[in-house]
DNA sequence: GCCGTTTGGCTAATAGGCGTAGCTTTCTGG
DNA sequence: CCAGAAAGCTACGCCTATTAGCCAAACGGC
């Protein structure tokens, strides 16, 4: 008879615990079961708060994909160029390995046509304006722009699902591996570039 | 009172035509329940040829993982260097985008202290050692084909799991942003050589 | 052709998930 | 102080997976 005292975002807060205590599947295995022992509450009354579950997970995923978004800011302020790169796509595998679940909840994509994820297009599109704002400060050609982002996405996150997903035997080498493909994606950023000369380093030589 | 005339292998063909019909989240929403109507059969009846759905889901994603290699396999015959690995990513995304469902399969990775997952821990192995042979035609020394591997598996990974996940506006260029990826790691995996010089040519590769 | 065994289906039932309906208790605002 | 809103609850319906036990169809030996 005594009242737990939630309220909507108490109930976020608490699945995001379920999320982090999950490990990388946590957000697959986000239950309300889980969130409502959590609370000291019985299921349905989780209802009182929130719409569904898919109404949850969709405001998790916003809370990670702006988080995300955060930390590739703040760790790009007072940078450009080839080191900003660098620090935005370590920040973000940083953030993913804190807190696999998490970024698991950053992989599912917006309905494009569902008005209830509007919130959500937006977040993810203000998280890729941050690479965007980065890859500016190479000098690209605007058309090039979208292609250099869409390869700095698919590199960084292709990296972190791997790692995370287990794909990658020998732990001990992983950050090695990492650093290598920033190389990669800072000379092939620098060399769409037209007039040659990228704007910081490039660690393993341009070509013409 | 009629026979079905199942078999573990017919219950797994049922399986994989589910996920192909399920889109991206074909093996996601895997339940016994649709292959059993798609059988014509009652769910408690798939118990006699599967010991589980989980072991239902490993067997689907043992035989994506192994489409995959063949597909790469076959994709990289008779080439070598640039043309090779430009090939081999290519058809990779193409098995993708064609079979999102099961290309999601792929993504589920094996516990490495599960013996049920022996078999898909080889199968995984085999796949990779598609990429590492490939860039094994650059003449990296052996300390970079690790990370050079992985780079690969990233980029192109990373790629096409944001283009499934509709990580991409505008549909139309995502082509070209793909050929600028297979640039850059055709560009960075050649400059891990020690003596420059790469092997293939250099600039955007072909494609239908 | 017949009998016994294996095999492949079935129904019934358990356990756990989401979600709805409706009741009761607690808090709050006038 | 009391009415009504808010926040719990239980009971239920429907969906999963999975187990147990039954029954009929197919098959092997003779």
């Amino acid at each position: 008879m005594p009242r737990a005292g939630l309220s909507p975002d108490a109930v976020v807060r608490l699945a995001i615990e379920v999320v982090d205590a999950g490990g990388p599947t946590g957000f697959a295995d986000l239950t309300l079961a889980k969130i409502a022992a959590k609370a000291g509450v019985a299921a349905p009354s989780l209802y009182k708060h929130v719409g569904s579950l898919a109404d949850l997970r969709r405001e998790v995923t916003v809370i990670a994909v702006r988080e995300l978004t955060a930390v590739a800011t703040s760790a790009t302020v007072g940078r450009a160029g080839a080191e900003a790169l660098r620090e935005l796509a370590t920040a973000w595998r940083t953030y993913a390995l804190d807190h696999p679940g998490r970024y698991a909840a950053t992989q599912i994509g917006p309905d494009p046509d569902d008005p209830a994820d509007a919130t959500l297009r937006d977040a993810a599109a203000e998280s890729v304006q941050v690479v965007v704002a980065v890859l500016r400060g190479f000098g690209l050609p605007d058309d090039r722009v979208i292609d250099a982002v869409r390869a700095v996405r698919a590199g960084v996150h292709g990296f972190v699902t791997l790692e995370l997903g287990g794909g990658f035997r020998m732990r001990e080498d992983v950050d090695q591996s990492f650093t290598v493909l920033l190389d990669m994606l800072v000379a092939g950023v620098a060399a769409l570039a037209p007039s040659a000369a990228p704007p910081g380093d490039t660690a393993t030589g341009s070509r013409p």
